[in-house]
DNA sequence: CATACCGGGAATTGCG
DNA sequence: GCGCAATTCCCGGTAT
């Protein structure tokens, strides 16, 4: 049988046949994967968009929570426990992990940060935010934050002229990801003042994928070929890669570029 | 032992 | 044609 990824690629690649076929609506629970279809067309028209005025993006969550929703949160936060790192969500909820998903758009009140999370950028939808935002100013990840390595040199993102639309680049992707809520269940911040984001391992194949169209590749993305994108920041000094699973963080620059960029469009 | 992640060399592709 | 930013392949290493 196909597995939960599978079934979804299939999905996607039939797709707007126009039947939503028996699985959506029915068996929500067969896959806790994410639509990739209805996710790209939520972000084609919202993509670069500046309207924080509504919502219209509600139709699409209520679609996507009927994928995503329920708990397939379980592995993510395994390793949580094991040892706090840098983030100790879940310090005392045992099966609270979810930090992300499931709470984010089940509660009337999120307006808030989801407003927040549009437009303003650096938001503080991360799993730690409400918790314990003390003991973070800590984390040991690489070397140091400082030693301006040779970055600075003449590398720098000047908010150049632009004429014409330079490809969209990963890292600016995954940092609009981070800013959709719908992606949720895909990509997360796990600490966003610092940057510090991850994966879902179980949706991570669908973000890939989702990447690799915007792009037009000829085969498709796959996590473990983004991954290798993205370890090449870590020679560029875009992201680096933190010690935990599935977990990168953007450098402190690139960060302070994209969240310029968000604020400026 | 099996599977998932991680890392990086190296060739190739697309684009400006 | 050049260089950049991936993309694709692939394979060894580590962790679970």
């Amino acid at each position: 049988m196909l597995t939960g990824l599978e079934t979804m690629a299939y999905v996607t690649e039939i797709k707007l046949s126009g039947s939503r076929g028996p699985w959506s609506g029915s068996a929500p629970s067969s896959f806790p994967e994410v639509d990739l279809e209805v996710i790209e067309e939520y972000l084609q028209e919202h993509s670069q968009e500046v309207q924080p005025a509504h919502t219209p993006m509600m139709a699409v969550e209520q679609q996507m929570q009927i994928h995503t929703h329920r708990d397939s949160t379980s592995m993510e936060n395994r390793w949580s426990d094991q040892h706090a790192y840098e983030w100790h969500y879940v310090s005392h909820t045992p099966n609270k992990d979810e930090l992300v998903l499931n709470p984010a758009w089940t509660s009337p009140h999120d307006n808030q940060w989801e407003h927040i999370a549009y437009y303003t950028t650096p938001v503080y939808i991360d799993s730690d935010s409400q918790s314990s935002s003390s003991q973070y100013q800590d984390y040991q990840d690489s070397p140091s934050p400082s030693s301006d390595r040779e970055d600075r040199k003449h590398r720098n993102v000047p908010l150049s002229p632009l004429s014409g639309k330079r490809k969209e680049r990963l890292f600016q992707f995954l940092f609009e990801m981070l800013q959709t809520p719908s992606m949720r269940s895909c990509i997360w911040w796990v600490q966003s003042s610092s940057g510090t984001f991850q994966f879902s391992s179980q949706n991570k194949e669908s973000l890939a994928q989702l990447w690799g169209r915007r792009k037009g590749n000829r085969k498709t993305m796959t996590y473990q070929k983004m991954a290798r994108a993205l370890r090449n920041y870590s020679r560029t000094g875009e992201i680096h890669k933190v010690k935990r699973k599935l977990t990168y963080r953007f450098d402190e620059k690139t960060l302070r570029g994209l969240q310029g960029d968000s604020n400026t469009l």
